[in-house]
DNA sequence: TATCATTCCTATCGTTCTCGTCGGAATGAT
DNA sequence: ATCATTCCGACGAGAACGATAGGAATGATA
């Protein structure tokens, strides 16, 4: 039960495309600099977010990522599932009952249990977007300017 | 982000710990059997949660395993603490950056949304106890024997 | 057209984690 | 004394994960 360092990875990149203002296109090296994380993996991550159409890529010389949709539009859900695929926390039912629970109420209920767990946390990560992540953290670095000031 | 067997396997057992009426302790074996589990892997299970003070053991023969707790102070939670350990879906400033987020307001922010989603899951799986689960599972019961009825 | 920076595709590697198996010691009721 | 049981530690196969790598495709620029 982690969290996946792709995921936390997408996060911290797509933050970056938001929160840090670019003129056109960044590259996958500056990227991969600005946030200090491996070029090559990275690379990879970012094919993930352009599979799931969360950014857009150009090619070439000049060429680079930005996002391709609304940050306000692009919630951590969107991004979890771009980088981890759908969630889903168990093995259901694959193969042994077909009736999902079957005979045993027990494992039935514990669907059911997961099922919650599921849909809760579904609706927590549709609740933060890319927006507001970043006005948090520009509220925080205004916070941190503050007390630091002269 | 998946449970595991492990967690599964402790729940299906405590489970029928408490909902299935058995008299005296019940052997690994018998539970093994009765779940259709790995025996020697359920043993392992199962001392867990007797580490966890879940379920306590009696040796020898006419041995086993029972409940050591009022089954509505056993939560889910206390089942996962006991199989996976401590939930921390994140892995916390471990050496990089001693004040947890350093001067990446980035990182810092998804820092609070780790610990927003560790909350809620917490007090999702507080939510759950033997009792409400069993219940359900009772409720499950009676009523496919009502559709079943001649 | 040649060059060069870039994305894109696919294979691989090493480590860690997980599920499951195993042998055998300690314990305790009969 | 016997036998069923819990208890303890080691081990192995396989998957998942983080990361590295080579090189092809693309496109702006000169």
């Amino acid at each position: 039960m982690k969290f996946s360092a792709r995921f936390e990875y997408a996060l911290l990149t797509l933050l970056h495309l938001k929160c840090e203002p670019d003129e056109g296109p960044v590259s996958g090296k500056a990227l991969a600099e600005s946030l200090k994380l491996p070029y090559r993996f990275l690379e990879q991550i970012l094919a993930d977010l352009k599979r799931s159409g969360l950014i857009r890529a150009a090619r070439g010389s000049q060429g680079g990522y930005r996002l391709n949709r609304d940050p306000a539009d692009i919630s951590v859900y969107d991004i979890y599932v771009a980088t981890e695929g759908q969630f889903q926390p168990w093995d259901c039912g694959a193969g042994d009952d077909k009736d999902g629970c079957g005979s045993d109420h027990n494992k039935c209920v514990i669907s059911a249990f997961y099922g919650d767990f599921r849909s809760t946390f579904i609706s927590l990560m549709k609740g933060y977007t890319l927006n507001t992540l970043c006005s948090a953290a520009q509220s925080l670095k205004r916070n941190q300017q503050a007390v630091t000031a002269p």
